[in-house]
DNA sequence: TATTGTTATACTCTATAACTATA
DNA sequence: TATAGTTATAGAGTATAACAATA
């Protein structure tokens, strides 16, 4: 049992590095989670963000997952090959209105609750305040304007 | 301002996302900060590693930052190259032992310092007790057996 | 001029598989 | 037999650069 003694060039004191390792805890279980899609969570995060903004475009969805508009084009092609995703015509003639297809909703739904369920024993460490807590700063981490 | 209404299909209340979405907040601007060296955040966390276990093997370095042997191995060539990193005789003959250079360790100590400050403007929306209380509960999720 | 989609190409990170040497 | 290091190869994810069509 040994006293930390915090210091200036400690990587335990930055959130950034203390969010990497918790992530990893939590990504082999997500994989797995999600091997009978054969999808990785950072797609069911643009699934769920078409979902969020029906009819957005490639760019905009690009722009909310931090990656180009060629990588967000290789993305929808895979995500509209497997049926999950529909390019509709959009606000003008350059740009495509996304949206889910009805398998893509459904599959959806079954995706996130097969990610709840893979988290759960590993936030046992936490007490439900702790991770509401957790949850709350988290949030307001990445969304500093949001209001609710 | 919605009132939101949490639902079992809600990505915002799965940590594996939250964490995510926290993550490319912070990953932006700890690229720009290690720019002059040219290293990944990733790279420092190894660095890191090897300070605070000095002597330990590729393999084990590897099992920490769950990647597998081959990839420990690209990651060790170069920062070995770089002169941050020296491979030792380990334990017995097959094995390596690790240790930073004393450029490493100064090279680490400001990076680490970098880091530090680059996140420090996107923590400025949580109070001191709150960054207190995220590191403490991130920490507990990825070393839940720690007594520290 | 600026934006959207598209394509081609390249880079980073990681994995798998196979091999050698050592334990 | 099992483990540590090594090498070659492949896949996922992303970026840059260039172009066409449209705003």
């Amino acid at each position: 049992m040994t006293q930390s003694v915090p210091s200036d060039d400690d990587l335990d004191t930055l959130v950034g590095y203390q969010l990497q390792m918790a992530r990893l805890q939590l990504s082999e279980a997500a994989h797995t989670a999600l091997a009978p899609y054969g999808i990785s969570p950072a797609k069911v995060t643009a699934l769920a963000l078409v979902r969020a903004q029906p009819g957005l475009d490639q760019s905009a969805l690009g722009r909310a997952l931090s990656i180009n508009r060629a990588s967000a084009m290789k993305l929808v092609n895979l995500l509209e090959e497997r049926g999950l995703v529909e390019r509709r015509p959009g606000r003008n003639l350059r740009s495509h209105a996304l949206h889910l297809t009805i398998e893509g909703e459904a599959q959806l739904r079954d995706m996130i609750g097969r990610l709840r369920a893979s988290e759960a024993p590993l936030l046992a460490t936490l007490s439900k305040a702790e991770r509401e807590t957790l949850l709350r700063l988290l949030h307001r981490l990445h969304a500093p304007l949001s209001s609710d």
